[in-house]
DNA sequence: ATAACGATTCGATAACTATCGAAATACATT
DNA sequence: AATGTATTTCGATAGTTATCGAATCGTTAT
């Protein structure tokens, strides 16, 4: 990964709010093989546990998704995130190399 | 580590320059332990590297140091910048912890 | 002492961003 | 059809930031 694409993904993880956001996004669907425990990821809920407007929390979505540290798909009226786990893992090796 | 300290570290990675420059720092001094390779890094030498003026690295120093990823040390006329492992470290596995 | 060099501070500017309220869109339910 | 709910878009605003040139400060070398 390029330094410019992953100064990318650190502006997206750079807001308190969307990061919050961006962690319980990733809370939702903990393991790579679905679980019992696993649940599906809606905005509604979201925007209810953190305390900024509707506006804001689509703004942010739309960042990470920018950013290609999640994926939204729409169902009905909600929409559904999850997040790139390949990505992060990538970013989080990236940051451990460096002190090798 | 709590939420609002994680997001002010990917803050200070988030512009190119800047991770560019923590990137070259991290570089300099590779290891834990002293080897025949490493070598201190010094401002000086970075600034040429990168082709932004003085006045901008020193900025991004200040920011990196203020996010607690470097430290600093002067010597003489030179500042010589030194990279805060643990802290690196601690954000690398918060990332990769999500996913599980 | 004075010049040269490394780094910092200052002031300015242009660009970006988080957030909001209001309005609009889209879907679901009655 | 009409209402309610979920989300998005729009326009505005206040705050932040990256960068620069000029000036300054410290240290070293001549």
């Amino acid at each position: 990964m390029d330094t410019k694409k992953a100064a990318k993904i650190f502006k997206a993880l750079s807001n308190p709010n969307r990061l919050e956001l961006y962690f319980k996004i990733a809370e939702m669907h903990e393991s790579s093989f679905p679980t019992d425990t696993d649940s599906e990821c809606f905005v509604t809920d979201i925007i209810r546990s953190l305390n900024i407007g509707a506006p804001t929390i689509s703004h942010h979505i739309k960042e990470l998704v920018n950013a290609d540290l999640i994926s939204t798909e729409k169902r009905g009226k909600f929409l559904i995130c999850k997040v790139n786990e390949e990505l992060i893992e990538e970013v989080s090796k990236l940051l451990s190399l460096q002190k090798q």
